[in-house]
DNA sequence: CCTGTTCACCTATCAGACAGGTCAATCATA
DNA sequence: TATGATTGACCTGTCTGATAGGTGAACAGG
């Protein structure tokens, strides 16, 4: 038995759309034919199309701008896509906390070896309003936040930052719910110091040794969370 | 002087589902309400609303049945997406090696200490099937890739498995062009077999230092690629 | 040279109409 | 009674004509 599925217009369409820009050639910027154009050339209604053309912008293959036209999007864009299935549990916890270590552990790794005096001192500023705002019993997770992202900054890699950043939306989604913020970061607040001095004095073995520490203090507080 | 944008209804349309979605506490596979219904709610054309779904759809929130309605999809589905743009370049190829040696050392890491016996011998035949088309003088590309998503199973990590798997295709993508697959799968050859022995042994540290040397010798290969 | 008008060309959005998919209730028949 | 066809309610799919409004170039007047 097959599976006879229909191919919806839209569909088709936007498949027809993409093959232009290839054989074309289309590099990033170029205009498309208008929309009535191409009604005629494909032999379908305004609406298929524009339903098509509203897919291929949401897969940011092409941008529609009013009053101007269609144009092509930049294909030398690399987009990396995917989709997690998480249930809230400790097991997939362990497994984000995994890939934190892998990336992040890479980043610090970087940084601890081409972080500039320059980015030194901005971190520095950052631990100490880190310091100013715990000491003041407000929150820390903007300034947390912020410190991490300037460290995967001075590794100096903007495909590995990239990954990272996309995958934090999916670690602080995740990680916000079950453990409270404040446990999360009274558990890591020390070894950002002792991390952020080797990084500094480009003691890559320390940085990353500190970094270890702070990732397993997190997954103790992860295994002695009762689900 | 601040840049006005016009917010498309379309646009407008989209949020104000995700947010119904959100407020209803609608789970996989609800029913939204038909389209006549929500051009009456949100008080906009038919043509407005299908793009708006159209949109949603590319972005797998919603998925749109023919005569049945619109579903939502699962929002426990987590998506990361990012993008790179990405010349062909040293510095780039580079860049992305880091990214791997990252991610799957991790995965390394974890399948010497979590791999089967069943999963041993799985790979064990790949090896051999390796070995024969190499000697034949056929082309690897194929099974190198079987050989490396096996290990990634092993590991046992959804996510880092998700994950790597979205980075591989970049990987593939902007590796095979400048460097010829043959140079590539040379050079690395011999420690697939070295590397798996010592995952098979569940001899973490020898599997990471063969790691090691494979992403050397790549990284060899890539220095000495002039552009 | 600068400025405002006009016009051709586009996209944005709506409303109405018809085609066709889906499913369940209903009804006819063996 | 059981089975299978029919019908009708409820959807999405697609087309079309009309109107509104954005954009930029050509053009005319100061």
């Amino acid at each position: 038995m097959k599976k006879i599925q229909k191919i919806h217009l839209y569909e088709q369409v936007s498949q027809e759309l993409q093959n232009y820009i290839q054989e074309k050639e289309l590099k990033e910027g170029d205009k498309l034919p208008s929309v009535d154009r191409l009604t005629e050339m494909f032999g379908v209604g305004r609406s298929s199309l524009r339903e098509a053309l509203r897919y291929l912008e949401a897969n940011e293959i092409v941008k529609i701008e009013n009053g101007k036209g269609v144009f092509v999007k930049d294909m030398d864009t690399f987009r990396f896509t995917g989709k997690v299935k998480i249930e809230i549990e400790r097991n997939s916890l362990l497994s984000i906390l995994d890939v934190r270590r892998a990336l992040e552990g890479k980043a610090i790794e970087l940084a601890a070896r081409r972080i500039t005096s320059k980015q030194i001192k901005e971190i520095e500023a950052c631990l100490n309003e880190y310091r100013r705002l715990k000491e003041g019993g407000q929150s820390t997770s903007k300034i947390d936040l912020a410190f991490h992202q300037l460290l995967i900054k001075a590794a100096a890699n903007p495909i590995l930052e990239s990954v990272l950043n996309s995958f934090s939306v999916l670690y602080n989604k995740f990680f916000d719910k079950p453990l409270g913020n404040t446990q999360l970061f009274d558990a890591t607040y020390p070894f950002h110091f002792t991390m952020f001095e080797a990084i500094a004095a480009h003691d890559v073995p320390k940085a990353l040794s500190e970094f270890d520490k702070l990732m397993n203090s997190l997954e103790e507080i992860i295994k002695a969370y009762e689900v």
